[in-house]
RNA sequence: GCGCCUGUAGCUCAACCGGAUAGAGCAACGGCCUUCUAAGCCGUAGGUUGCAGGUUCGAUUCCUGCCAGGCGUGCCA
């Protein structure tokens, strides 16, 4: 295993144990369903997980669950009836003002006004580690991007970084180890096309007249890299232009991939171990170029895996060996194949091809057991959505390698598509005008970059407007997120012309502040710690946008007929208190989301 | 053909492993700034959740069949 770079991700504030008051609720419920047990009344296959929601209609309490519809008819009792049991036996709970059964079997419980205004008090005693669940002690291991180091990362691989970084993060902040890695495609056909482009516009340079091929890379970045070339070796790597093109298959549309391929066998055998020269500096430029670019995004990796490691280390000749031994592989017109469709694929698949080169499929399998040997639990790749022809037969590799396939997760990123003007943006790789990452971002920042990528479902196509991401209105949700975290920063700043804030007078009057907004703030900071678990579980970060966009509205509802910086000091600090942790979990988020704060805007 | 994904307001999308009256934003219309940022807020209107069945006390959610759209289906990477 080669490390190309190691970056160290950022650290992590410490966990705070707190339960909210949902979790406790729920552990309630628990402990009746299992007294239930205990008694013999409730058997083990009929028990069903305990389920509390937040209500959305206040005349229904503030919490609510349906325990008594889900085990009603396991029990023998009508659901209201056995709601009534339960309620009756539900343990004391300082914080729980009433409990009340309503429509076909619906617990309701309602709290204590001082216990609505908790997660207020929870969400400043805990800052920046509001929200982080407990250490699960499950490793987890996501790979994303993964893009071939052949040229610039586009605006497709943009999103899969955007979405693998905040998904990094909300796993994280689930309470997961995680690991990210960027897996660098090094070794095969298209880095050799990438070294023989570099070299064909070295010789141009050096004054040969050549028609470039078609299939090869026509970025003027490759043009650039031949310079770099003339710079650093001048004329050493200058071959004799009769010995390279004289057996050179014709170019043409339907002959340019053996145009291409016949060019890489002459520069080969011209260039012999000099052959590596144009390679490596191509590689190494794009390679850094793409860390940097994704360094700028806010995007870094616990680690670069490189697919020509596994070749040089006999990793692939090893898995494909394990699987030979478990009678997974056979040979077929001279080729090595996978029978793949023992796993459900619907075609078996070639890992050595008769010239005896692996193909692309074998450095896979080799690196998803290299994955597995490293012990995490759970691995992620996180894939553009023209790969998804591929989850067939990697699942099916896992599997004859021994391993759980369960253990492997595939997350699929649909492309987005770019808008401007109301004008859907063309783009097209082949004549080189496609929109890079770079140029993305410099047009319209990080901030509204990284959240417009996750701020829809990843399966789902993306309508990316340009138009919408850079205005500054409330229609861009970037901006109205931000909005109401530096409002919230200027009102603070007003205090230092009066007298001091105190934390502990703000807490001890909260419960009196007046009005339904405030209830509904405290309710969803409240539920910022299990949007973050829903998100990590479900591989889900739009849940986050939502969420956010749901929180600042709230915020600028209230601050819109309230006003924070009152006489009456208790009245102002309990109020200053809610913009504080409503700054503090717009804060918070918006660093999973990979997205600035700005204390002014 | 086969496989996977998606059909929710005019548009872009939500809806917490099946819950109470399906929610936002945009677009449309009408209001709110001598007061901490109007980059904001309030109100009105907008729906047979593609269609037809099934399971369930209860279905946008699960199952089946249609209809429509997207993607995939190489000894490519």
């Amino acid at each position: 295993m080669s490390t190309l770079g190691i970056y160290g991700s950022a650290t992590l504030p410490p966990l705070i144990r707190r339960d909210t008051m949902k979790e406790q609720i729920t552990s309630l419920f628990e402990a009746v369903l299992d007294q239930l047990m205990a008694r013999g009344q409730l058997t083990e296959d009929a028990r069903r997980p305990v389920h509390v929601e937040a209500t959305r209609d206040p005349a229904h309490g503030d919490f609510a669950t349906n325990v008594a519809l889900l085990h009603a008819k396991a029990l023998g009792l009508a659901p209201r009836q056995l709601a009534e049991q339960l309620v009756n036996q539900l343990p004391n709970h300082p914080q729980i003002a009433g409990v009340e059964i309503a429509g076909p079997g619906f617990i309701n419980i309602r709290l204590k006004a001082d216990a609505l205004v908790q997660p207020i008090k929870d969400c400043l005693t805990q800052g920046s580690g509001y929200g982080r669940g407990e250490s699960t002690g499950r490793r987890v291991q996501v790979e994303y991007v993964s893009a071939n180091p052949t040229g610039p990362l586009h605006v497709g691989h943009g999103r899969g970084a955007a979405y693998g970084a905040t998904l990094s993060n909300l796993l994280s902040a689930a309470g997961h180890t995680v690991e990210t890695e960027y897996y660098v495609n090094d070794a095969g056909r298209q880095m050799s096309i990438l070294g023989a482009s570099v070299y064909i516009r070295y010789l141009e340079a050096l004054g040969h007249p050549l028609q470039f091929p078609l299939g090869g890379y026509q970025g003027a970045y490759i043009q650039d890299l031949a310079a770099e070339l003339i710079h650093t070796h001048g004329e050493s790597l200058e071959r004799p232009i009769a010995s390279l093109t004289s057996q050179l298959v014709a170019d043409g549309e339907e002959t340019k991939d053996a145009h291409i391929d016949s060019w890489i066998q002459a520069i080969k055998h011209a260039l012999g171990e000099d052959w590596r020269v144009p390679f490596d500096l191509a590689l190494t430029r794009i390679q850094d170029d793409i860390r940097d670019d994704l360094g700028e995004f806010g995007v870094t990796f616990s680690q670069w895996f490189s697919e020509a490691s596994l070749v040089s280390s006999g990793a692939i000749a090893d898995a494909l060996a394990t699987l030979e031994a478990g009678g997974h592989l056979y040979q077929h017109k001279g080729a090595l194949w996978f029978r793949s469709t023992a796993y459900g694929d619907d075609k078996d698949r070639v890992v050595q091809r008769d010239n005896g080169e692996y193909t692309y499929f074998a450095s896979d399998i080799a690196y998803i057991a290299n994955k597995f040997s490293r012990g995490y639990d759970e691995l992620i790749y996180v894939w553009g959505a023209d790969h998804h022809g591929y989850i067939t037969r990697v699942k099916a590799a896992a599997s004859a390698l021994g391993y759980d396939p369960d253990r492997l997760t595939i997350r699929l990123v649909q492309f987005a598509i770019l808008y401007r003007g109301g004008e859907r943006v063309q783009m097209s790789t082949r004549s080189g005008s496609f929109v890079t990452l770079r140029e993305l971002r410099e047009e319209v920042g990080v901030d509204a970059c990284r959240y417009f990528y996750v701020m829809r479902k990843a399966d789902q196509h993306l309508d990316f407007d340009l138009d919408l991401a850079t205005s500054q209105s409330k229609d861009n949700p970037v901006y109205y997120i931000q909005y109401a975290h530096a409002r919230i920063c200027r009102v603070l700043e007003g205090l230092q012309d009066q007298p001091s804030f105190d934390l502990t007078r703000g807490l001890t009057h909260l419960a009196s502040i007046e009005g339904q907004e405030v209830l509904d703030i405290a309710q969803q900071i409240g539920q910022f710690k299990e949007t973050l678990g829903r998100a990590a579980d479900s591989l889900e970060p739009h849940l986050l946008c939502y969420y956010l966009q749901e929180l600042a509205a709230s915020f600028h509802r209230w601050y819109n007929g309230t006003r924070l910086l009152v006489d009456d000091l208790a009245q102002r600090d309990a109020r200053l208190t809610v913009a504080q942790a409503v700054r503090q979990v717009l804060a918070n988020g918006l660093s999973l989301l990979g997205v600035s704060a700005p204390e002014a805007m």
